[in-house]
DNA sequence: TTCAATGCAAATCTTTTGCAATGGG
DNA sequence: CCCATTGCAAAAGATTTGCATTGAA
């Protein structure tokens, strides 16, 4: 499995038939350079502070563009605005979200890596990225909920 | 791991300290009748066949309320309307989704499933539903990638 | 009787698109 | 030059919410 991640941006584009832009360049540096988790808005955000006039559309179109390349990906953790992240080579961590308080714990499963490669492979797929999440319900809200008839508060989605 | 979906609807509302509404209980019951990857705006139209009058924002909060408690739960494929399912107590088939052409194909595999189990039961949740799915590109797509140059052209998020 | 649930419409919010202008190759 | 890309504003949706009314308990 050759590493698609490691080839330059413009090499990418080239590859897809795609012209390299001012605003692509600039979109794809700083979301490289940027921490997990991020908003479209926050990216856009920071690209506009060194590259004022940027518009939105462009970034959403340019994230669209990386996410189907295999260098971001997106989540929709909360069900609202989507977050994206970088596609690292090596490390991956799922998520086990509660359902009632919308609390998110993070894990890792090498074990469980290796099984979807195994699946993807036979089904023909070159696999740059994948979502797991476990949805249920947390200790604290399992033990709420022994209190019976007490209504247990949903927090909004967040973030 | 007792079984939660396995108890009618009035209990689980008794349980959460929240009203038995005529409207809730048709949704709740049309919903656990029908097929697969229901969109809330199919299962709007099926329960207003009966029940005429009953609001959008009731199917949504309907909806939300069972997807809490286990009953019901939402994939959002195509990024665009969710689709809800109906949570069956044993199987789950996962997805396998194309980033260039959105093809999705379905797998199982209980391994995975038994694994996740382990890692939600160490950090003290109690699961009632997962997604996961796996993001690259088809056999087709990775074909065509061949023919460097060619624009692939992308299909809409479909569905 | 009391307060949660409903229905409607308006409000929100995210993401997409049409189109004229711009700019890469 | 030609056609893809951009920016803007408008559009398109999907989901949520405010509020007066209704209805369970």
């Amino acid at each position: 499995m050759e590493k698609t991640s490691g080839l330059p941006f413009q090499q990418l584009l080239k590859e897809r038939g795609l012209k390299s832009t001012r605003q692509r360049d600039e979109i794809a540096r700083v979301f490289m350079e940027s921490a997990d988790h991020l908003s479209v808005d926050e990216l856009c955000q920071r690209v506009r502070q060194k590259n004022p006039g940027i518009g939105y559309a462009t970034v959403y179109r340019t994230l669209k563009l990386l996410a189907q390349s295999g260098w971001a990906s997106s989540r929709q953790f909360g069900q609202r605005t989507a977050r994206f992240e970088q596609r690292t080579e090596g490390e991956h961590h799922d998520h086990l979200i509660c359902l009632i308080c919308g609390k998110i714990v993070e894990f890792a499963s090498e074990r469980i890596e290796e099984l979807q490669s195994r699946i993807a492979q036979k089904k023909g797929f070159r696999i740059f990225d994948h979502k797991l999440e476990l949805y249920g319900h947390c200790a604290d809200c399992l033990a709420k909920k022994e209190m019976t008839g007490k209504k247990v508060k949903e927090k909004a989605a967040h973030e």
